[in-house]
DNA sequence: CGAGTTTGACCTGCGC
DNA sequence: GCGCAGGTCAAACTCG
């Protein structure tokens, strides 16, 4: 399995803000609904005498922010290739042993549960299952409900940060919230509230592992197409209708991809998610 | 005042 | 059948 294949080791880092600033602002300003006069006021601030002195710095700090996102990229190549390596090792397992001796898992309890939430989604589309027998079926009519797709995205939220919050363009509507015994951090339960007959429920829990990271389980698709798509009417950002954000519909094949979505409260998010989406 | 959030109660499935 | 745990409901509450 080829690494490029599912991760984009470009980070995408915007590295000539100035240039596109001069050249896109219009157009962006415009596209996020910003007021023609207010469009000006930006401009103006950008060429603006004092600017010529703050270049030096922002230059400075272009080249930083260049250096680091070339390390970063560095450091995610080096991650793929490893889960590369575990993961053939894992095949290799696998064909030799059974997947039987592999899906020993840490409970007995709970069987279904664990198997949703297992990393490789095993039992997401019940193909894995189809050897069930008649007997098993009309135990486990719940199983129906394992079918809807099922996928998780893993986000990276500020350290301090409490909130249950996975910002992913989608509008959600938080119904329950449940501390769940082997997480001592508490699961907080969405249903998408863009359309009243959209199916998709989402699940935000903090990694036990890592407290910063948020880990979203999205379960059945939308049927509706993606809100920033439709405010947009046909632009190219936004998410295909069903589909997890770009992360998320990596997991069933390949690893958590997380996104750090740190300093997404403003009206960055858009533009961040149409970044995120030219990487696709 | 409407929409969203909080939170305790309730429902349901599973293991013993 | 009982108890536990995850998931959902809905009244109360908060906020813009």
């Amino acid at each position: 399995m080829d690494s490029s294949s599912w991760v984009d080791t470009s980070l995408d880092l915007n590295i000539n803000p100035l240039r596109v600033i001069k050249s896109d602002a219009p157009v962006d300003a415009e596209r996020f609904g910003m007021p023609r006069k207010m469009k000006t006021t930006f401009l103006d601030f950008q060429i603006k005498p004092s600017a010529k002195e703050e270049t030096g710095a922002l230059e400075e700090e272009l080249n930083r922010v260049s250096e680091e996102n070339r390390k970063l990229t560095e450091m995610l190549t080096v991650m793929c290739e490893n889960y590369n390596a575990l993961r053939n090792q894992l095949m290799d397992c696998m064909s030799r042993n059974g997947e039987k001796e592999l899906l020993h898992g840490p409970s007995k309890k709970r069987k279904s549960a664990g198997s949703i939430n297992n990393d490789n989604n095993i039992a997401v589309n019940g193909n894995s299952e189809s050897s069930s027998t008649d007997e098993e079926l009309s135990k486990k009519p719940r199983e129906e409900v394992i079918k809807a797709k099922i996928s998780r995205a893993h986000v990276r939220t500020e350290a301090g940060d409490t909130s249950l919050i996975v910002k992913d363009g989608y509008q959600w509507r938080k119904y329950g919230q449940k501390v769940t015994r082997d997480n001592p951090s508490p699961r907080a339960y969405f249903k998408c509230s863009f359309a009243p007959s959209c199916p998709v429920k989402k699940k935000v829990q903090r990694s036990i592992d890592d407290q910063s990271v948020l880990v979203a389980t999205y379960e059945g698709e939308h049927n509706h197409p993606h809100p920033s798509m439709e405010a947009a009417s046909g632009s190219s950002r936004g998410l295909p209708p069903g589909s997890a954000p770009c992360s998320a519909s990596l997991v069933s094949s390949g690893p958590a991809i997380t996104l750090d979505l740190t300093k997404s409260k403003s009206s960055n998010d858009a533009k961040r998610f149409e970044t995120k989406n030219r990487c696709t």
